[in-house]
DNA sequence: CATGAATGAGACTTCATTCAT
DNA sequence: AATGAATGAAGTCTCATTCAT
């Protein structure tokens, strides 16, 4: 959608010492500041590295151009996303669906609602920047340790595994983000984290085969 | 986040002759058309225009700003959203609860799906905007007439109908969202649409209590 | 200064049937009040004819253009000054020039005073027009009818008696606006009007050799 | 009257190296020359910036619209005015009103011809900006100094020094003003002039009484 | 390496004026 | 005569990016 020429949006340098570390951190920081504070019509890269406390050269040193900026930004909150649900599904091998489902839901919002001003922000640099392919990579990552742990289910048998996953993961991550849009961001152990528990129970209990006959 | 001074964006004028309403549809067309052919960063109000036929100066006369414009149309979409579920619910009163889920999913997904261009579309500038007001107004819409036909239901009963009936919103259409910015909108009658609504079957039958105690 | 082509500055038609001049003073009025209720710089004919109650269209049927319509409003100010002047220099010949100065002065200063709203407004549309012409022709005849008065003085004689027509009223004209300028218009028998009134007072008896030496 | 919303009139940035002073000065230039070839109406910020021989976005790092900048250059000039009084009312102290009253008003008359052309120019701008502060500020600075003076006459006294010096300078500075807008500046040392200087005379003389009672 | 002044294409919006109805 | 929709040139301002210091 948005950018015509894909554009170079690889670092144009690793920061690995000290010094550049910080810098770099601080403009990630002061990106999601202006973010927050401002809008994304009026972030600029002027505004992010005078927040950053450098100057826009400094900015353009670390990252080619502006959308490059964005997309590291957005892949780092996608990067604890994916990992929360990974975590998630690695520790709840070999239980019952009911204990899956609650822990892949909860682990999702969770991770949301820890930065959740932040998760806010960061819809809609996704969409302006149309980063499909790294939003796609994330979710693979998701989808692909839910399926792995489902099939380790102790009461159920899933024979189609990846379409579950990527439904259940899709139910989660819309429906949350649904409630952020509204400005109303589900509060952890509130009434609507547990219907959406619920909800994912329901979904996962059915849509596998009591494992005995498998 | 938005934009900081509110603005004006109500309309200009409202189009009661032909030639005006003939003149704004073109306006919403040609915006769809832009919005679709290349993506919402090079939308602007002179390209639309063009588009449409007219010149800039005959879209500022009905809308007093890009924003309005923009909202304006996003406003069209929900309203049909909204309608479509509308019409699902009281058209499958005093049903099964496994009918009025199947009813529901496919009612929003299906409408989706007849306009899924533009919908995928819309997403963006529905943030963009901030439009909340706009969103959340629509889905309250929905939510009522979800939550009206659930307590109909012949063989459940929904102590609290309208938290379920908005967890049951937020899934399938946050849902939906997430297969659209994937690029992957699900196919009407294909598997994902069967999951989501075996989801939604799974979850209205958890949530209500069995129907000899209403 | 400010038209590189002169244009044309005609009325298109002279509303003699009594539903024109109805309509041209509807027109004037609206001018006035869109002045003073947004600034010269937000004044254009569309908001101006719907002021009026009447559509642009009607408005270019009187007035050629803009400035057209602006000149002429700003005439009908200049004519009244004028004759306000003139009025009173009329009303004291023969007199003593100690009377002959109050007489000018206030003469002036009340006749701004009625409208001192409308004066205010007006400085700026004379300005943006350039209207130096119609200024000067106005400022000619005061100047015409103070020097006449002047000549019959009974206790003064004038041997140059349009250059001192000229410093008094630019005087008085000048102060006054310089008055409004600042926000602070002179209140009517207040003591910036009677210090104004001494000097004239002065300047005159001061500037003329005394009678009997003629 | 003036602009609605009071905008943001301060500097952008204060230019403090050498570089950026040289290019503010000649934006400050351009302006004026721009105001002095086409006119106020024909004054726009790419024509300035031109005629600077800077762009637009450097300007535009300056001055954060095209109202600050007028008035800045507006400021510049009554500055000037201000301190040309300031200046004659500090060596003319302890004189006799005759002398004080042919100072003031030869100070002011030679300072506006200095820059006669600047002058007329800045008429129309300060309306439009409708600078009244700037004007107040600018007038009070010179009738304070021209009290002050008047206090230590030497041959008269003024119980409301204040009110007289307000009145001297609103004539003189708008006496003047009236004949630049007649296009007909007032030469130096011509009878118009001369004329002025006996107003002043005749009125300090009858404003204060005589000096004995000091 | 950092700085920040400069660039200039391009976006948004207004408004005097015309002309078909 | 009156209407008001349409026009489009022109003006204001922003911001990603570069490069001399």
């Amino acid at each position: 959608m948005a950018t015509s020429l894909p554009a170079d949006l690889n670092w144009r340098k690793t920061p690995r010492q000290a010094r550049s570390t910080v810098t770099v951190d601080a403009i990630f920081d002061a990106t999601i500041q202006v973010l927050l504070a401002t809008g994304s019509t009026k972030l600029n890269t002027t505004r992010v590295s005078h927040h950053a406390g450098v100057s826009v050269g400094t900015l353009y040193q670390y990252f080619p151009n502006k959308q490059a900026l964005l997309l590291a930004v957005l892949e780092r909150h996608l990067e604890m996303l994916a990992s929360a649900v990974e975590d998630a599904c690695r520790n709840h091998q070999d239980q019952m669906v009911q204990v899956m489902a609650e822990a892949v839901a909860t682990a999702y919002l969770r991770a949301k609602a820890q930065q959740h001003e932040v998760s806010r922000a960061l819809y809609l640099i996704a969409i302006e920047l149309d980063a499909s392919g790294s939003i796609g990579a994330a979710t693979r990552r998701a989808e692909q340790a839910i399926a792995e742990m489902l099939l380790t289910a102790s009461d159920r048998c899933f024979p189609d595994a990846p379409l579950v996953a990527r439904v259940l993961l899709a139910a989660v991550s819309g429906g949350v983000r649904a409630f952020y849009e509204q400005g109303t961001p589900p509060r952890i152990g509130g009434d609507v984290e547990q219907e959406l528990v619920s909800m994912c129970r329901a979904y996962l209990a059915a849509a596998g085969r009591t494992g005995w006959t498998a």
